[in-house]
DNA sequence: GATGAATGAGTATTCATTCAT
DNA sequence: GATGAATGAATACTCATTCAT
């Protein structure tokens, strides 16, 4: 993750991941195809998803798959890019909200982790497989790099906007920092829900930045 | 994890997991195959670790690897308890250091986070593997969050002796997310080390933490 | 097994043992395999045929196997179902016969043994696999239970509207007994039938039958 | 088995199965070893068993039991000897015991089978196994058919001493279908105890017996 | 384009037997 | 003689992928 050279996603735009099929009803069974292996990614995991188990889901035969997409990996790898675009689509406006309406920076950071949060929770252990995935497969590395890289972008161009309010030297540095702790917090919390105060961890977090910020 | 109702780790202790055989012969062969296992669950992780890999590579046979472990979950759980432990003695140790010492506040944060990235680095791979297991696999989660119980505490005693320069109102929630934190980015560093500044990371998280403790 | 409380075996039927197969090529294939899994079980018994043994003499792909049949013991299960109905189907058209030609009873016990005898031979080693494996499964004990008490139903009512030619007290005790004494007798039969006078052995058979019923 | 030519088991003596230990000491352990095996092949069967099952139960090292038989299937020979001698032995002392006695014949039939039937509860599983062993591996048939050929020539001596009693024509045919159907019934009176009436069933097979004997 | 039957290499695990100590 | 650690061939079953229809 090369966080120096920042390349916008568009470059390595990923709209051509499988087939573009051209015909609706074609659409409407890959749409399917890949609502039922994000809902089985989502519920068991990547290994314990058999094409089999995504095929019956789909209401498509196993071979119709593979009219689809090359491999399984493939499958998981389109909805990677589509849920990683997501969530940094959450933050732009986030972002844009944020400037539109003049926030005070402790209110953004509240507003920014309060949506992420939510944006994260709809899909939790998703999050985390595609994460693991990222760790294995080298094109998932690529894609959750590239993302998390638009991300911080964002954050960084209002930051830089409110820059005499912040006492790090190194703001990209920060929002590494930053935005890692934040999924692994995420995550915990997404798991450990019903054990633990989700609103207390949550505001601290928030406190932990703000410190560190803006001190 | 009930972080609330802490139990020493030596209650459970896991000193039996697997046989403990009686021969000299058997406890070097029952070694080779932790070696060869933890080697290769560190380099490929769990799933694409075969029964027949690791016996090639312990220079046993498959048979024999069965005479040890009950099975290949078993044979991760071991190696997870023992390397848990290893962590958490390094924790133990820090703040006794810090204790005999008499380190400032500043200085001890600094000490911990070195030696506990370390530590870390060592077996970086393989921590993710573990965090991950503990995800999908009900006795490791156990055994992750036993450990991380011990270690809080050990950590939350010391910040209880110097409470008075401590300007966080709850201990473990602060505790449990700079813990979390922590370990999310020992993980990028010992994944991106070649890329990024580690040294520059490493200090602005501390910078981070002290903020958040210290203010 | 209980005798006194007799269904019809129509109730429970089995016709939907593994997968109903829509295509015709697939029908093919389940009937490859069950012919080649009958004469493995047959030749070597059911411990002894692997997998891979059925899946060679059918000319399918061991995993083709399991897309019939969700395990080896179905597969065994599906045969014996097969193979019990259909000696329960000689027993039955052997009593409709003796019915409609009016046979005497003595001629009646002849012709019943003589039939049922070549019915066995047949599959003579199958029988005792099944009878053995009825033994270890409770499955297979249930199929052997249901259609013997098929069987003794179709005999008893015979033995009823020739009530007063019989000079035995309890019908199902007797036919137990006999039932019982036959299947060891015909078993014993196939397996001795080059050393032994089978003619000879199996008139006796009926004689000691024929002189317990009608004195 | 060629029932015509009858020799005496002491002629195919089974006294030197395994090896013959010389000492004290050793004889025990062999002792230990059949009596372990003996209770695990009734208590789970031959498959089953395990020589380390075996080896544990008897206190000895699964190396020691190779030191007093080559092999598993050996071992289980060893006790298919042992336990048909011992049904041959009961058999012999009941017919002296008729004799003795000059009990009637209806009276001998029912002392017999009352005695076999209580001799063979006590290894009712343990039968069965021999004689499914019998249909696999060649000794073991030769060790059943010897046995069942002096049983046989026990009761046939008996029965020529009272021949004009009975109005059968062939003694050995008339053995042989009896002795067969009495192990047949024994096993299902073992198996269905609780869901029958034993003593009913037993009692009915003797009538049968007798009407066929004696008219 | 779609189907789903078929493929077959790959997996964890078992267990009778051997043999160095 | 005895031990028990080690062997390794064998087993049932899985599943991503292919391809004849």
């Amino acid at each position: 993750m090369n966080i120096e050279h920042m390349k916008t996603a568009e470059d390595t735009s990923t709209s051509n991941r499988g087939k573009q099929p051209l015909q609706e009803r074609s659409r409407e069974t890959r749409r399917r195809i890949l609502q039922s292996a994000r809902e089985l990614f989502t519920e068991v995991g990547f290994e314990e998803t058999t094409t089999h188990l995504i095929a019956d889901r789909a209401r498509v035969s196993v071979g119709g798959l593979y009219a689809h997409f090359p491999n399984k990996e493939e499958i998981f790898l389109t909805i990677m890019e589509e849920r990683s675009q997501a969530i940094y689509e959450v933050t732009k406006n986030c972002v844009r909200t944020i400037r539109e309406q003049g926030m005070e920076p402790d209110a953004a950071i509240d507003y920014l982790f309060d949506t992420l949060y939510t944006a994260h929770t709809t899909y939790g252990k998703l999050n985390r497989e595609m994460q693991r995935f990222a760790t294995v497969n080298e094109e998932a590395a690529r894609i959750h790099d590239r993302w998390e890289v638009e991300e911080a972008k964002e954050i960084v161009a209002w930051l830089e906007e409110i820059r005499e309010k912040i006492i790090v030297d190194d703001l990209l540095v920060a929002i590494t920092i930053i935005g890692r702790s934040t999924h692994e917090l995420f995550h915990f919390l997404y798991k450990y829900q019903e054990q633990v105060n989700e609103r207390r961890i949550l505001t601290e977090l928030q406190v932990m930045f703000k410190r560190y910020l803006f001190g």
